[in-house]
RNA sequence: GCGGAAGUAGCUCAGUUGGUAGAGCACGACCUUGCCAAGGUCGGGGUCGCGGGUUCGAGUCCCGUCUUCCGCUCCA
């Protein structure tokens, strides 16, 4: 309830100080996509520079590309998306749940085995000691008549299913008499085909256009030119690609702000290795990936790891890291040990050889990935909720601020004059037009020096500089530090450097080395 | 997609039994003050989410629709 409340007012911020607002707005909005403003789309530049760098410039076996977001058809059957994202759903009418048609079947399926093996284990207590297991599951007639009900119903679901017939998919529903587990009722909706990928035509309809996606991730990109980079960039397994780009699902329901939404933004690295060293760099990256979210500061408690106890037909290991967003602990991040199935897919199906020869070993193989794959929304969104805060002051009054890592800010400092007099905003003026080309900086003189401060905590500015009447004798300014609200006087001809060194990338980036 | 709730200014909200839209904050100009927001004066901004209907008249009642939030569902 509390936490509902600090969401929605969370949400409020981001759209009244120009972070995130609702795509098409005078249009009454698009479902699920967002725009970001001009202060969110620092934070997410900055975000992403966060993880390039540690990415790209610390690991010298890590290199970046950025490929289309477009591609071939073929690489979404072999990755298994064509398959994977095309979900049959049905809905009953009674309780109006919905289902997935296949699990519902299959489900009736199992239960169909449990019977049979019910009648065996029966027949088991029996018999006890001369009972003939194999013979009696082949002889008794119950058993049989069990058995010849069920292999039919998962002949015709196999066909269904290959064939994507969902009539027939609702007919076998129809016929098993399966019911709702909620409602007990059979009344059922047609079976309808959901595809979360986006598909638009390539070329000409008029003589006939391919059918193209949208990619659901970005990973494939990856993939696809795994033996471009390697052999171009003359790497050696172990070593990993990178990219940030747009990915598109379209989602049943997405929901929560920036949390799904159905346009969004992937970091993601896929580190190859050979073949069985896997899940050690598995639990390296696992760790390597958790210093780089601690390191923001916003408190380990926050993040959890959470292993997959069902793993995906690619995986033999998966993780989540988790954040405490103001909803609970939602994935940010997931690692996971895909094996050589990305690569062994691409080499079945385009026909070329997805191998690396490594010169130490002296034999060809199709190396396993490890990937680190980050929501970039969704970690734009964690750091908003950790920085949101709403501070009691002394005297009572209250500040709303963000308690940005100064790093991520999207804006470094304010330089403000105190009063709009006396030559001050002219000499504001000409230290903007110093430290600009370092950093992003904001002039304002508008309003009472207190209010210019909350307006600058409001955006997560770290350090406000202020021009008095003292910096006309002795150049030097005020720097009010956003978090302790403490000023102190530095030099002007310093403060290229104090900036610097509180708000440049290397400070963060240097946390990750060790 | 289903169920529930909501949608009035940039934000938070008020708006009586239906009678031609308000407040606070924010924003702009000017004056004043000058180191932690909310002094003064003036001003801009809303076809009340959108579309129908009932009515002499709809922000208010009815229907549809879009969007958001919560729950379900989904998330290889």
């Amino acid at each position: 309830m509390v936490q509902d409340d600090v969401f929605k007012k969370l949400v409020s911020h981001c759209k009244e100080y120009g972070f995130v607002f609702q795509s098409s707005e005078i249009y009454d909005g698009l479902g699920a996509v967002y725009d970001y403003g001009q202060m969110g789309v620092e934070l997410k530049n900055n975000l992403k520079k966060y993880w390039w760098d540690s990415m790209v410039m610390l690991n010298e076996n890590i290199v970046g590309i950025d490929s289309a977001i477009f591609m071939h058809p073929t690489i979404w059957k072999a990755s298994g998306h064509v398959d994977a994202f095309n979900d049959p759903l049905i809905d009953n009418r009674d309780s109006k749940k919905r289902y997935r048609a296949d699990v519902l079947i299959e489900e009736h399926l199992a239960k169909q085995d449990e019977k049979i093996d019910k009648e065996v284990q029966k027949a088991t207590k029996r018999f006890g000691d001369t009972f003939d297991e194999k013979m009696y599951r082949e002889t008794n007639p119950r058993v049989l008549r069990y058995q010849q009900e069920r292999d039919e119903i998962h002949a015709r679901f196999v066909k269904a299913m290959n064939d994507n017939d969902l009539n027939e998919m609702r007919q076998i529903i129809v016929d098993c008499g399966i019911v709702c587990p909620i409602s007990g009722s059979r009344d059922w909706t047609e079976v309808r085909q959901f595809n979360l990928m986006f598909s638009t035509e390539m070329g000409s309809t008029a003589d006939g256009a391919m059918k193209v996606y949208l990619r659901p991730e970005t990973a494939q990109g990856i993939f696809v030119n795994f033996l471009n980079v390697q052999k171009t960039g003359r790497m050696k397994v172990p070593f990993g690609i990178a990219q940030i780009g747009k990915a598109f699902r379209n989602e049943i329901v997405a929901r929560q702000f920036i949390f799904r939404t159905r346009e969004f933004e992937q970091m993601e690295m896929q580190f190859f290795v050979t073949p069985g060293e896997e899940l050690e760099w598995f639990e390296y990256w696992k760790n390597r990936r958790m210093q780089w979210h601690q390191a923001l500061g916003f408190g380990a408690e926050k993040y959890r790891f959470h292993d997959h106890d069902k793993l995906a037909h690619y995986a033999n290991a998966a993780t989540d890291i988790e954040y405490e967003m103001p909803f609970g602990f939602k994935e940010v991040e997931g690692i996971h040990s895909r094996t050589g199935f990305d690569l062994s897919q691409h080499e079945q199906f385009s026909g070329k050889k997805m191998q690396y020869y490594d010169p130490e070993l002296g034999k060809s193989y199709i190396p396993y990935v490890v990937e680190t794959s980050i929501g970039l929304d969704r970690m734009f969104l964690s750091v908003m909720a950790a920085s949101y805060r709403e501070e009691t002051l002394e005297g009572g009054e209250t500040r709303v601020l963000l308690k940005l890592p100064p790093t991520l800010a999207p804006v470094k400092l304010a330089v403000l004059p105190l009063v709009r007099k006396d030559g001050l905003p002219e000499k504001a003026r000409a230290i903007v037009d110093e430290l600009k080309f370092s950093f992003a900086c904001q002039y304002d003189e508008k309003d009472s020096i207190g209010k210019r401060y909350r307006r600058q905590d409001a955006i997560g500015t770290p350090y406000c500089v202020t021009i008095d009447h003292q910096t006309l004798k002795d150049d030097t300014v005020t720097v009010r530090d956003r978090d302790t609200m403490e000023q102190e006087r530095v030099p002007i001809n310093a403060l290229q450097q104090f900036i610097a060194e509180r708000t440049d990338m290397s400070q963060l980036l240097k946390q990750l080395t060790h």
